[in-house]
RNA sequence: GCCGAUGUGGCUCAAUUGGCAGAGCAGCUGAUUUGUAAUCAGCAGGUUAUCGGUUCGAGUCCGAUCAUCGGCUCCA
């Protein structure tokens, strides 16, 4: 037989050879660190035997799959630990996933952190036996009685929902056998010592919140230690930049028990916000946007119209006013959408691009607030854009535009998701196939790489999520386009054609930040608290060396707050080195130290967040950091 | 909402088997007048999340509530 190897090179074998066989052949090294073979494409079994010219490629922890294998081969054996130390325990699913793996179980008795050494212990202990992972398989009917014998009934209910004529996969190491797909590594091994339980959480069977709540032990592998604590390590630097913890050090929000998931800006966060507004209003002020403003409170009859009533009243904030309901406004576009029905409209006026800053609520489930990220109370830089169907396409590509704008000014990596017509949805198949086509073939003609999740639109319409990065890798969507059919036939809107009749609107809904806080709880971890200058609430802080130099301190100050800069000075009678160490624990862009040959000069000693950069004439100064803040530098080359 | 954990001055944390609530930082006052990441001293600051219970005695034990954290579900 004859194998292609990765590099190209072509082997050849008098007998048939398993993937195993052949990286013990290529090298001793090789067969040590294989994980998984993937033959012509596909991830498999290192037993797995090769057929005749197939196309061969060893994977060992460094190759993702490999990794992955790994991983998975951990999961069993945390699963296998916990059946020996908690006896009766059922087994749900152990997968591998982006940063480690996890299994869920059903325990007897609840489990606490406390016991994690015990299972990492018993862990231990079966990757020392060297278990030999075997495949097994059986038919659908007795891969069932199987499972039901041996007590697991999720796994039961897993085999009941293969096809009839499925043939089942186990895998058995020692004792422990689990219902499994594989690919795994050859022995438990294989794992080695490079692995850590890193958390328990609660979840639902199936991801239903109607069923049965399971426990989810989350853990990590990688195929060597150092790998394991650079990665512990890498976690522990993350935290350092959560938001919840910067907002407070810099002053940025604050929460308190009075409103549960309704933040408070401080003046410092204001600035912030303030600025990030600004911006947003020049942007689409250039795009061709124009701004509206629509009231907080609207009766209930709005709300039946729109349909929010009836679908989303359990997150709506509702009262009663002189005997009538009233509900506070959990998204814009009803008010919206009554503004462009307060009078006619003409094709020439299409396409109309509504703006709005929007302070919406909805009353989110008290177990999902999370800092800035999830709250109750959210500005959304709405848009509204109301066109004919041949718009469709150059409007979506505008929209897109302006994201990828906003997210590269900051240096952003996205992902960007379609999702598509779900079954419980409303509209013509035809709506819905211009709809998606639009959306499509917008991203196409844009280059935009993009996953689909089929079936995951509203059901009003179809739509694009951008999704951002927090700083343990956690993803938020932040920017979504979505098209809107329902609406305008909901409120009978309507615009003049050229032929003199009346048409229907077609109705995006649109954001760029998403919501101002989450944005803001994005970019403080992103930036790590140290800003851009353009964006940052205090950009100078004015320090004198001795109280004797506050008066030429005073007018450096009085010079940069005339030229619109925003600075502090610090007045306390403090050594320089304390007032510099404040100053950098404050992320503040620029320092000036002030002091007897500075008053003299008629300079300043500028210090950056990267470092003492020397002296320069005060207008000097003034005109670099104006220069700075307009052209929106992002600050990435500052290292922290 | 669900599973698990945690709540002690503004912040970070102590307080032994249930036995006088303490420190550092920040703040204030005074001294110091300083040249690139913490000057010294003093003062003030807490109904230990809230409510209830057990006890001679509760920060500590028990119950309820609230909030927060890690997840699940949902979502911007």
């Amino acid at each position: 037989m004859k194998i292609t190897l990765k590099d190209g090179s072509v082997k050849e074998y008098a007998q048939p050879m398993s993937v195993i066989d052949i990286a013990r052949d290529l090298s001793d090294g090789l067969a040590r660190m294989a994980c998984v073979g993937e033959v012509n494409g596909e991830i498999v079994d290192l037993r797995t035997v090769v057929e005749d010219d197939a196309q061969v490629n060893i994977l060992t922890a460094r190759d993702e799959a490999g990794l992955a294998a790994l991983r998975h081969t951990a999961s069993h054996v945390m699963a296998q630990a916990v059946l020996r130390l908690y006896p009766g325990t059922k087994l749900a699913i152990g997968p591998s996933i982006a940063n480690g793996f996890y299994y869920d179980f059903e325990f007897e008795e609840p489990l606490t952190s406390d016991d994690f050494e015990k299972i990492e212990a018993e862990m231990k202990k079966i990757i020392k036996e060297d278990l030999p992972l075997e495949r097994f398989t059986k038919p659908r009917e007795e891969a069932i009685a199987y499972m039901q014998e041996k007590g697991e009934p999720y796994k039961v209910e897993l085999i009941e929902d293969l096809p009839e004529d499925a043939v089942i996969s186990f895998y058995s190491q020692g004792e422990f056998t689990d219902l499994c797909a594989g690919p795994h590594l050859m022995s438990t091994k294989g794992v080695g010592k490079a692995f850590k339980i890193m958390s328990l959480a609660g979840a639902y069977w199936r991801g239903d919140e109607h069923r049965q709540m399971l426990t989810r032990l989350y853990a990590t592998a990688f195929a060597k230690k150092d790998e394991l604590e650079a990665y512990i390590t890498m976690m522990e630097e993350a935290r350092k930049r959560d938001h919840r913890k910067i907002g407070k050090e810099l002053g940025l929000f604050m929460m308190n028990e009075a409103g549960p998931g309704f933040p408070f800006f401080l003046p410092k966060g204001m600035v912030l916000k303030n600025t990030l507004l600004d911006y947003w209003r020049q942007i689409h002020k250039r795009a061709g946007y124009v701004e509206i403003s629509t009231p907080i409170i609207l009766n209930r009859s709005l709300w039946e119209t729109s349909g929010h009533w009836d679908h989303y009243k359990n997150n709506m904030y509702t009262t009663v006013i002189d005997e009538e309901d009233y509900a506070i406004k959990p998204m814009n576009c009803p008010g919206g959408v009554l503004v462009y029905a307060s009078e006619p409209r003409s094709y020439r006026d299409l396409p109309l691009r509504m703006g709005e800053l929007g302070i919406v609520h909805r009353h989110e489930k008290s177990g999902q607030l999370h800092g800035l990220m999830r709250v109750r109370c959210f500005t959304q830089d709405d848009a509204h854009i109301f066109m004919t169907p041949e718009q469709i396409k150059d409007e979506i590509k505008g929209v897109v535009a302006l994201i990828d704008e906003v997210y590269s000014l900051f240096g952003f990596e996205y992902h960007v998701e379609l999702s598509t017509r779900p079954e419980d949805s409303m509209g013509s198949d035809e709506d819905w196939e211009m709809a998606t086509e639009g959306l499509r073939s917008a991203l196409d003609e844009l280059q935009l790489p993009y996953v689909v999740n089929e079936g995951d639109g509203a059901f009003y319409g179809p739509k694009i999520d951008f999704h951002l990065v927090d700083c343990i890798g956690r993803t938020w969507q932040c920017g979504t386009i979505q098209l809107d059919f329902q609406l305008p036939q909901r409120f009978e809107l309507e615009y003049t054609g050229a032929d003199g009749e009346k048409h229907r609107p077609i109705m995006i809904h649109r954001v760029v930040f998403g919501s101002i806080e989450r944005f803001i709880g994005i970019l403080t971890e992103h930036f790590a608290g140290a800003f851009p200058t353009w964006l940052a609430p205090v950009q100078v802080r004015v320090l004198p060396i001795s109280d004797k130099y506050m008066d030429y301190a005073k007018s450096v100050r009085d010079k940069l707050d005339a030229a619109g800069i925003r600075v502090e000075l610090d007045t306390r009678s403090e050594k320089i080195g304390y007032k510099i160490r404040d100053a950098r624990n404050q992320r503040i862009p620029y320092m000036l130290v002030t002091g007897q040959k500075e008053a003299e000069d008629g300079t300043v000693s500028v210090r950056s967040r990267a470092g003492d950069e020397g002296a320069k004439a005060l207008d000097a100064f003034i005109a670099d950091i104006l220069k700075e803040i307009e052209a929106k530098d992002n600050g990435l080359k500052v290292s922290e």
